[in-house]
RNA sequence: GGCCCAGUGGCUCAGUUGGUUAGAGCGCCGCCCUGUCACGGCGGAGGUCGAGAGUUCGAGUCUCUUCUGGGUCGCCA
């Protein structure tokens, strides 16, 4: 019998301690994938790639034992050889190679330039060969930065007092309803992929008062564009005792803030290698949702087509003038039209055309939707029955309220959306490890 | 789903008014190169042009069908 006493201490350093000055002149042992090799006859300089970064080896000829042409483009290797300074080393440090040992070999040579620094391939070529695709520099820093920006909500929400909370994401029936629902078979009864935690997350403010998850959500709409998916991460929170739908705002202004800086701190060369330039998010500006439709049109010459919604145009056009007349990166659209909004959300007693509610828009694009809830019983079946809403499948939501609920609201992030107007890229695609579109359901 | 555009070696593209053995760069293979960082140099392999049908003496190039991808609209995060 052997005690498993935890994690055991890894033998490779990892490539800030490699940079400290007294490891140079030191033999360290070093394990990654070669990324690539620039074999100049009698030296060659094989960069090996880890999570950590690029780290420069050097092959020499008579000192290395071994020979260059052993080692393979993409294999997996460990390194044996002395730290040292080079100013021409990419780090400022590279390591003179005495011994390697190939722990793996790649049986065919990479179908993509994985190595270049941009590797100039179509998104379709990059989708389907994803697991290749991702080793690019530049390709998975997107997702160093994704994981940034999801740890962010996570800290910062904690630190808020909310509770992490993990819905189904199967079930009987959905918070919107409608014909935008994966339909499935649950042992001979029908069932529903979750199209959002909005139920469950409202019925837990009951429990919590604060509650946040993040976690995918899955929208059957026959939608082919560069900013839909079929099935996206949805970075959800909910809080009760509100005193208006500005506290959930003010929340999410929080969010960001502190999660501009955590990037801003610890992804700094994730950053750097795709040159994000991180938004302001000192205060973003709210502005109503007529206002703006009216001050819009009027700047930019635009008629108002559809009065009771954004069309893209006019997000684009929404957040030129926030950036031109306000220096802003972000903007909150508030009062939506009530009748572009889901019965749960709570009028605005002044005008009930109009919710307590609101739209995120980051550089051109809607990020987060938000809002008051209605959380009295009978206002919330008065709504239901305007819309001809049958109680029929909800009766466990209603009941929450039938039993009292806290005043409340709260707020969903398109994870993939953020990510994607963070590192401007112009697909969802991009920021999306494995997306489900129309079209791909893999890899 | 409607409309628009595209499909040429592993990747990214060029291919003139239809005309002989379809080109380039990168990658790959071989040789050379002591400092690269888009390394460089020389040589080589690799495609019948998404698929099917048609027009024509002749089609990557024109027509139709079909498949795949991209964009856009509705809707949304």
């Amino acid at each position: 019998m052997e005690m498993v006493k935890g994690v055991k201490k890894s033998e490779c350093l990892e490539l800030e301690e490699l940079r400290k000055e007294e490891c140079k002149g030191k033999s360290v042992k070093v394990r990654g994938a070669v990324h690539t090799i620039r074999d100049m006859g009698t030296v060659a300089f094989v960069i090996l790639r880890r999570r950590d970064g690029l780290i420069q080896c050097v092959y020499e000829k008579g000192v290395s034992d071994f020979e260059i042409k052993d080692i393979k483009e993409a294999a997996s290797v460990e390194v044996t050889g002395i730290v040292s300074g080079a100013e021409k080393a990419p780090h400022g440090i590279e390591i003179r190679l005495r011994q390697i040992r190939i722990l793996s070999e790649p049986a065919a040579p990479m179908p993509l330039p994985v190595a270049k620094w941009k590797m100039n391939t179509s998104l379709e070529a990059k989708l389907n060969y994803r697991p290749v695709s991702l080793r690019n520099i530049r390709e998975r820093a997107r997702f160093r930065i994704q994981e940034g920006l999801v740890r962010g909500f996570r800290d910062f929400l904690y630190g808020q007092g909310f509770t992490e909370i993990h819905t189904p994401k199967i079930g009987a029936k959905s918070a919107e309803g409608g014909a935008n629902l994966f339909r499935l078979d649950y042992f001979h009864r029908p069932a529903v992929l979750q199209q959002s935690p909005q139920f469950y997350k409202q019925m837990m403010t009951g429990v919590f008062d604060r509650v946040f998850e993040t976690a995918p959500v899955f929208r059957a709409e026959k939608h082919n564009t560069k900013r839909h998916l079929n099935e996206y991460t949805s970075l959800d929170f909910e809080m009760g005792y509100i005193d208006g739908f500005e506290d959930i705002m003010a929340m999410e202004t929080g969010y960001l803030q502190y999660t501009m800086k955590l990037l801003e701190r610890e992804y700094g060369d994730q950053l750097q290698i795709l040159g994000v330039e991180l938004p302001k998010t000192d205060q973003i500006p709210a502005v109503r949702f007529d206002e703006i439709k009216r001050l819009v049109s009027e700047e930019y010459g635009r008629a108002i087509r559809s009065p009771y919604d954004l069309e893209p145009e006019e997000e684009v056009l929404i957040s030129r003038y926030a950036k031109e007349k306000w220096d802003a990166d972000f903007v909150f659209v508030t009062h939506y039209p009530s009748r572009k909004r889901p019965f749960y959300a709570m009028d605005d007693p002044e005008d009930s055309k109009y919710t307590l509610s609101f739209d995120l828009l980051f550089r051109g694009m809607e990020i987060t939707t938000g809002g008051q809830r209605i959380h009295d019983y009978h206002s919330l079946l008065k709504k239901m029955e305007q819309r001809g809403m049958t109680e029929e499948g909800m009766e466990q939501y209603l009941s929450a309220f039938k039993y009292g609920m806290p005043p409340h609201g709260g707020l969903g992030i398109g994870l993939e959306r953020l990510t994607m107007k963070l590192t401007g890229d112009d697909n969802v695609r991009e920021t999306t490890l494995f997306p489900r579109d129309m079209s791909r359901l893999e890899p």
